[in-house]
DNA sequence: AGGGCAACCCGGACGC
DNA sequence: TGCGTCCGGGTTGCCC
């Protein structure tokens, strides 16, 4: 599902892509994908450029010229094409933006949305995420303190949006193998050296899967060969049963607090 | 505050 | 091949 990595990534590309294209088309194909009735949504989005794309945490937000902001989240199984109307997805779009030649398609926006709103809206909707980890204002002591006085499964905290914004499912478990960490190691116990080391290790992962592009397969557009490039890379995340890289084990999965977790029972230890 | 659970939704996997 | 069933996944909200 896509994490931070992969949202940044469809941000760089969408930059490269979109901006300042005026917005000639607009298709709503499933009405529950957005907010406003669908009609208006067109109406409002004809004529307008994009004149930039931010993330915040597995956020993207488009800023319309009009200062109107759409504010997506794939939630699961969604992904972004950008096309042309022969070059589209062989899968059914719920929404379909065009740009001249070019068309966004939105596709498997099953839980997800793309919706309009106003920059006020999107400040409070987005207001109780955590930090970025990527911020500007972030470092390892600021991570640290984050974490000091929480309690409970390093996992269950790594993917929790409130405590820091744009870890899923998959970066957590490979979070916690290149920090030697198990998903189930309780974070009341962990020394300050520890979440030391945790940070490090999140900073590690998502910049590498940033520079391959993420661990979700389904290219951007023609010719994208960076997407996906991170899914070879994954150490733990979906790889039960096979051996570990490091160590030649073989790599275990569990249920903790609902969601699968991934890891090496002999990397990874409760410290 | 953290864990457990149901709800949201439907593509894809699986069984026959 | 085709139809039915079931599951997964992020997030929210409600309960304990």
């Amino acid at each position: 599902m896509p994490e931070l990595p992969e949202m940044e990534n469809y941000r760089r590309m969408l930059s490269d892509q979109i901006i300042d294209q005026p917005i000639t088309n607009v298709v709503i194909n499933r009405e529950k994908s957005v907010n406003v009735p669908a009609d208006q949504f067109k109406n409002e989005l004809a004529g307008q450029r994009v004149i930039f794309v931010e993330r915040r945490g597995k956020h993207l937000i488009f800023h319309l010229n009009n200062g109107r902001r759409l504010l997506l989240h794939l939630m699961l199984g969604g992904m972004l094409y950008c096309g042309t109307e022969e070059d589209r997805p062989s899968r059914s779009t719920q929404v379909e933006i065009g740009f001249g030649q070019k068309t966004l398609y939105f596709i498997g926006l099953r839980l997800g949305y793309l919706h309009l709103l106003s920059a006020k809206e999107v400040d409070e909707i987005l207001k109780p995420l955590g930090p970025e980890l990527f911020d500007r204002r972030m470092s390892k002591e600021r991570f640290v303190e984050l974490l000091q006085g929480r309690r409970g499964a390093l996992k269950s905290l790594l993917v929790n949006q409130h405590a820091v914004a744009g870890i899923g499912n998959c970066y957590a478990d490979e979070i916690a193998f290149e920090a030697g960490l198990l998903p189930s190691a309780k974070i009341q116990e962990l020394s300050e050296d520890t979440l030391g080391r945790l940070y490090d290790a999140a900073v590690k992962v998502l910049t590498e899967a940033l520079e391959h592009g993420g661990y979700m397969e389904s290219p951007f557009m023609a010719g994208d060969t960076l997407t996906g490039g991170f899914n070879d890379l994954c150490k733990v995340y979906d790889r039960e049963g096979e051996k570990c890289y490091r160590c030649g084990g073989v790599i275990s999965k569990v249920e903790l607090t609902g969601r699968k977790a991934f890891f090496c029972p002999s990397c990874q230890h409760e410290q």
